[in-house]
DNA sequence: CATTCGTGGTA
DNA sequence: TTACCAAGAAT
């Protein structure tokens, strides 16, 4: 790793500071500082593009505007808030750690490293950007742009995929960091990473700091960073079914509290790879005998480790509440009243087919 | 440290 | 179509 001049490094935050407030885009989270604010933003932008969150954003500042009303919001309420945004641990980690600051802390976020790294959800960046970013401390916040960015501004080779590589970033921005202006220089380093210095051709003729970039002067922009590959998922074969009833009502429950899809509800599933598997599991498990099945529609789920491939069909029954379910919560519902249930994306594509097959 | 945790966009 | 990616944290 190569360090900057110390004589350049004055002049480096300066062209970076001054660049972003500048270029810097118009987002919902920067129109004021308000830690609470800030802290909701920082969760949902891990690993979730700025565009897919801004929406996200702008719903959830509208029903809890506060950490008083976040901390109120029941279960269902916080994760239909989460819904399609995946990754739904950090809702859940989020309404634990908002509660506990209403309660240990007065409703007031706290303003160090201590404190607020032991708040559920709050990993290193996120603990970096909302001590930096709202209450102006010197401190890293280390993300994936921040990792590409320096590695190619410091000549850095270490491989961006092992944990133990982030604790080089943050050393580097502790020398690095503008202590005058500690928001707007972690910002900016995500922000040039987004906009201009991007994982495949950066456009570094439109980069502020191209002149304290040694990728750029030697041409290792392609080079840089170094990563890993990750290896290949696996693919899991599911059977669900719609049960529904004549008047109108279908069977829906709730995944456990913990792993996959935590808390959200889903149709019921199995792992089978048949109709008649399916009718078999289904009247030894849920005591349901479904005479009338059929097949509408073939879904894929694609996760991050895994591939759900799912083969819909739908049943209808005298009366959904002969479905029995001894480990989960279970609804029957209407039409009307799905809405105020969070599905994956999956099971919303399930309703849809089932929507669509009731038409013809 | 390696794996688990979503989803939608893009080359 | 495949692979990679996007403001990571918990286990």
């Amino acid at each position: 790793m190569k360090k900057l001049a110390s004589n350049n490094i004055e002049q480096f935050r300066e062209d970076l500071v001054n660049w972003f407030i500048e270029e810097q885009r118009e987002l919902p989270w920067r129109l004021n500082k308000d830690p609470y604010r800030v802290w909701v933003s920082e969760i949902m932008l891990q690993q979730t593009r700025v565009d897919t969150v801004i929406p996200y954003y702008e719903r959830f500042m509208e029903w809890f505007p506060t950490i008083e009303d976040f901390a109120e919001a029941d279960e269902e309420r916080i994760l239909k808030a989460w819904e399609g945004l995946g990754y739904y641990s950090r809702v859940r980690n989020l309404h634990s750690a908002v509660k506990e600051v209403k309660e240990s802390y007065g409703g007031v976020v706290p303003n160090t490293p201590e404190e607020i790294s032991r708040l559920k959800g709050v990993g290193p960046y996120t603990a970096g950007a909302i001590l930096s970013i709202a209450y102006g401390l010197p401190e890293p916040a280390v993300d994936g742009n921040v990792m590409r960015v320096l590695s190619r501004i410091l000549e850095i080779y270490d491989d961006i995929a092992k944990p133990a590589t982030r604790k080089i970033f943050e050393q580097a921005v502790r020398e690095l960091i503008d202590h005058d202006h500690t928001s707007e220089f972690n910002q900016a380093l995500m922000e040039l990473g987004a906009l201009i210095c991007t994982p495949t051709k950066p456009s570094c003729l439109l980069c502020p700091v191209r002149e304290h970039c040694q990728a750029f002067e030697k041409g290792l922009q392609q080079e840089l960073p170094v990563k890993t590959k990750a290896k290949k998922v696996k693919t899991v074969h599911l059977s669900a079914v719609v049960i529904v009833d004549p008047s109108g009502r279908m069977v829906i429950q709730k995944r456990p509290s913990s792993g996959l899809l935590a808390g959200l509800w889903e149709f019921p599933n199995y792992e089978v790879d048949s109709l008649e598997k399916l009718k078999q599991v289904m009247a030894r498990d849920n005591h349901i005998v479904l005479e009338d099945l059929r097949p509408i529609g073939k879904i894929s789920h694609v996760f991050s480790h895994l591939i759900w491939e799912i083969t819909a069909y739908e049943a209808k029954v005298e009366n959904v509440e002969q479905f029995t379910e001894t480990n989960r919560k279970i609804a029957f519902v209407r039409d009307e009243d799905f809405q105020h249930y969070a599905l994956p994306v999956s099971h919303q594509k399930i309703y849809e087919a089932h929507v669509i097959n009731g038409k013809q």
